[in-house]
DNA sequence: AGTTCCACTGCAAACGTTTGTAGTCGCTCA
DNA sequence: TGAGCGACTACAAACGTTTGCAGTGGAACT
């Protein structure tokens, strides 16, 4: 039963009077700040230990006494007191905060991927910057570097950098790449050839002989395994495949490209992404070509949107969330040894939906 | 011209070598280590100033004299320093970070919104912490309590809280709230009830007399709202008004209310956002019910979905990424002085797409 | 020549933690 | 009885900055 009080008073500090002659050294009344946080040191005084070992009752409480360790908590508890994570940071080094670039937040592709990532990195006591560099490469590695001493590392989603520079970032920080493999550097990758195999080898089951590769962005490098894997199934197989790009991946470039699409003669199309599906079926469909009565259209990714559209789409699913989640584990494990290489490959599935259907005669 | 050389070698501390026994307190050999990065003594020693001074050359440039600066600047470039914002944070108590928190970051409503206050707070060389709460109260609160000592504000979106628990928490951190008032703090909000006035005089307009409103999640502002302006549109046009609800305010929810919304007798549906919209078409369309032919479903938020969905949906634009910068902005400025309060309101608007039609006779 | 002022720079304390080292105490064991 | 040990705690330095204060030298003014 400790002989004081906690009372609410205005000003800083903790110490106020002492109202028992015997007990010199610890407070008698104490004063519960409203305005200023409780410090480690507020603590202390108020239970009348010192700070190293409230610190300790926090940071490595097997090596304070039980009782000891009861009593701070129950100050730190009643003064409010939640360790300052700036501080700690300063001394060991470790931030216990880590660092989400992606290109565009905004893309349907990444909020589930943000989601898990964040969640999962919560569920080990780490936080989040998320940053959009709008597909720039230059903002990208601005990011990378003003959240290097704030972060114990980085996520680099999809990153439009050269490798070169990638490696050079990867001295100031620990990163783990996703949707990409860079020598020397974990990473987690989908694996979209096989995505894109299988999604050549479905339109060619329904009939396609003639296929467009409606490509993504140049930097991208699931664009050029997209466009290696389809080449090559569509060589095994003795069907065409006519390449168009590289484009930027949204809807809007989707849509532009319907006639290009057209004019190849193909009567399916493989896209690099949902999104710029989604926009190549609104273009056809504006154009007066039916999906997929005249043209099948098949996605990549398996975002929401690949359910509400009209016709639904035939698409590759990726795991996005299991990458985010996975790409968390591999910073947090390669945090220290960060000589480590580590290439982590998801698998894919291809989910089939309403766009894409049997070439008409 | 500095008599002295910037070279590559391996171990920690800049200063190695005097070789020119004049120069005593300045290093005539600097070593740029490559594994430690360089501190704002390092840039001291090796450009032969005060640590002071080298602060100020970044916190305060009008202080040190331009000359001086210009060495500080090029010696600092050499050894890649960057400031330690953590440490910086923990002196000047301003940690240029802020935290953004959401209900769940996969809802398309938000990642419109925290892309535009992320790019808005970078653009004011602020970083922001995303986490999700996944609609749950609790998680909230802790949430912002672990986020409090990190950032110099939180933006709170759509908060499932109590508001006497946001008061509560906004004595430990500046708060914004978006999507909802909260007595005493700043907060913007998007004008639902005008939003929903419209939405409700258009279908009255297009002859419907008998609506049903979809309702969303218990705790949330934008709900009532919606309800109580939806209910006085309704009275004053004479027609009848059902309110179901609360609901989750996502598809699964949206689509599992669509018996319940037929035996209202209803021709017509104005739902809480788009996603319950989207899950209502669906579910309608399972039952054999066409919309807009035998009923018109209007949703709120015009997220990216509404233009995809088939049909596309007539719903209330909310400006999301203009709330977003909105909150970003308010935070900023209020950063100090918390007892201001202000509130920011929104304009919204219809957009009449194809989800809305004449009533069936 | 002396005073005042200004521009600049150095000094040192502080921010809230962690952590290596050095006690102190009471036990056990010989 | 005294050495040795284990459990616990205190001390103090350190992390990388910022900032109030004091000091310096020189220019301008009287």
């Amino acid at each position: 039963m400790p002989d004081f009080v906690v009372v609410k008073a205005p000003p800083r500090s903790t110490v106020v009077i002492r109202t028992k002659p015997g007990s010199v050294d610890r407070p008698a009344t104490v004063c519960i700040n409203d305005t200023v946080p409780a410090t480690i040191r507020d603590v202390a005084r108020v239970s009348g230990v010192h700070v190293s070992t409230v610190s300790r009752t926090f940071s490595a409480p097997h090596l304070v006494n039980p009782s000891t360790r009861a009593r701070v908590l129950e100050f730190a508890e009643q003064l409010g007191y939640r360790p300052n994570r700036a501080a700690r940071a300063l001394i060991t080094g470790r931030t216990h905060n880590i660092g989400l670039i992606v290109a565009d937040i905004a893309n349907p592709f990444f909020p589930p991927l943000i989601k898990a990532a964040e969640s999962h990195a919560r569920a080990r006591d780490y936080h989040v910057f998320v940053a959009d560099t709008n597909e720039d490469a230059g903002v990208e590695e601005e990011l990378v570097l003003a959240l290097a001493k704030q972060v114990d590392g980085v996520l680099l989603c999809s990153p439009r950098m050269s490798n070169t520079q990638i490696e050079r970032l990867s001295r100031d920080v620990p990163l783990v790449v996703v949707n990409r493999p860079v020598p020397g550097l974990p990473a987690v990758v989908m694996d979209v050839a096989q995505g894109a195999r299988l999604a050549i080898e479905h339109l060619i089951t329904l009939g396609h002989r003639e296929i467009a590769l409606l490509g993504g962005p140049r930097g991208s490098w699931t664009n050029r395994e997209i466009r290696r894997s389809a080449t090559l199934a569509a060589r095994a197989a003795g069907s065409g495949l006519t390449v168009l790009g590289p484009n930027p991946p949204t809807e809007d470039s989707g849509a532009a490209q319907a006639e290009a699409v057209l004019r190849t003669g193909a009567t399916a199309v493989l896209a690099y992404n949902d999104l710029m599906a989604v926009g190549l079926i609104d273009g056809l469909d504006r154009l007066g070509v039916s999906v997929p009565g005249q043209i099948s259209v098949v996605g990549i990714d398996d975002t929401a949107l690949s359910r509400r559209t009209r016709p639904t789409l035939t698409t590759v699913a990726t795991p996005t969330a299991a990458a985010g989640r996975a790409a968390v584990d591999m910073l947090l494990q390669h945090g220290d040894d960060r000589r480590t290489t580590a290439l982590v490959t998801l698998q894919t599935e291809l989910v089939i939906r309403d766009s894409s259907g049997v070439r008409a005669s």
